[in-house]
DNA sequence: ATAATACCATACGTTACAGTATCTATGTAG
DNA sequence: CTACATAGATACTGTAACGTATGGTATTAT
């Protein structure tokens, strides 16, 4: 008879109470670390010495700093996107929903927890294209999902012209929001955009857009 | 009599024809492996390797391996840059103007070398700031201006709107046209966008662009 | 020509860190 | 209560790389 197949990866072992406590700490720890200094600036010794635990936690459950790493940019990526997934513009009038919009996603890409993690993502996409898939995918794509339904909705109401599409013009519109905001705050120029920069940007992205694509009547 | 000042930096020696070369071909390598492997993927030794020379010439000229790689970065900004400075659409009709820099702007940010360089900047701009302010002002702000002047002279014409700020809509033209390829480029999203997806963003922008700040005539 | 100095090759000291091994302590199942 | 698996502490190994030192070679200036 056969032996069952040898997994690639062994089984972890299975855990005690204590060690999923463990595991909670030294996954908090590992993603505090790895935003504030990146992947090569934290060592697993750094992220057990103040939590505690030993390496056996780290190496038989992730198999390795590079697992570790894995495993706690994903959960990330989930927490940010939330936010974003709660938005609610159905309804709403075309300006105030694009308005909403705005206000809202700039409100979690602006925060200093993405900007450290937008950095880490962009650092480590060579070595782990998997993260950059995964984040655009749940990310900037979702996004974009969101708003291009509600421009579709706003169509069927005749409130954007019939010749718009709706999927091309909910990515400029994000677009139009977010990147140089992004970018300032990105390389810190001048410690980042004021909060009147961010209102104004969201003004004049919304004027721009409406005054393209809405209908005259509106 | 008081000795001459110590300058803070020693002074670096002088250079002999044979060091100029050296150094160039330093250059030109390190520039090469850290655009292709990250900061802390590239050891001296590994640039010393495949050009020769030894590490005197890195310590005695750029005091180590960060001098080295300020250096190499605060010269491919320049020559990223050159194109960009180079374009020309004054005199153009608005969207002839919009059409043409959109394309240059996109022939420079979308090659390999470019994407390598945003991903070390954005990398390394915690660890050296002045690397991320350098290239926001050379780069994207050098290029707002230029676009900025082309909208103004366009107003001036009367082929855009009066009330219409040109220096924030050059802004939002210049992201609407960029983010969303850059973005996918980075990330590597299905081998990156392709000829059509950049036709069609090009597009799009200047209609929507065209459609809220050209004068109705027009 | 020769003295001074820049450059080369290479070895060395040091530090940092990934990953493994070992032994002890602590839970957990039967 | 006993046996066994999990978790902890820590020592150890191997490797990589920064930066320095040294002794020899080419280049330049006088």
């Amino acid at each position: 008879m056969p032996a069952p197949p040898t997994t690639g990866t062994p089984e972890p072992p299975r855990r005690t109470r204590r060690g999923d406590e463990r595991d909670a700490q030294i996954r908090a720890h590992a993603t505090a670390l790895f935003l504030e200094r990146g992947y090569n600036g934290v060592s697993i010794d750094d992220i057990l010495r103040e939590v505690g635990g030993s390496k056996t936690n780290v190496y038989s459950f992730y198999g390795g700093k590079d697992g570790l790493f894995l495993a706690v940019m994903e959960a990330t990526i989930k927490e940010l996107v939330q936010p974003m997934l709660q938005v609610r513009v159905t309804g709403l009038p075309l300006e105030m929903g694009l308005l909403t919009f705005a206000e809202t996603l700039l409100s979690v890409l602006l925060q200093q927890r993405h900007l450290a993690f937008q950095r880490l993502v962009i650092a480590e996409a060579l070595r782990h294209p998997q993260i950059g898939s995964s984040w655009y995918a749940n990310g900037p794509a979702a996004t974009h999902a969101i708003l291009e339904r509600f421009l579709r909705e706003q169509q069927a109401l005749g409130r954007v012209r019939p010749q718009i599409d709706p999927a091309a013009t909910a990515v400029l519109f994000h677009d139009m929001v977010i990147f140089d905001l992004l970018n300032r705050a990105m390389m810190a120029i001048d410690g980042g955009p004021t909060q009147a920069d961010i209102a104004a940007t969201i003004r004049r992205a919304v004027e721009i857009t409406t005054m393209a694509i809405g209908t005259p009547a509106q």
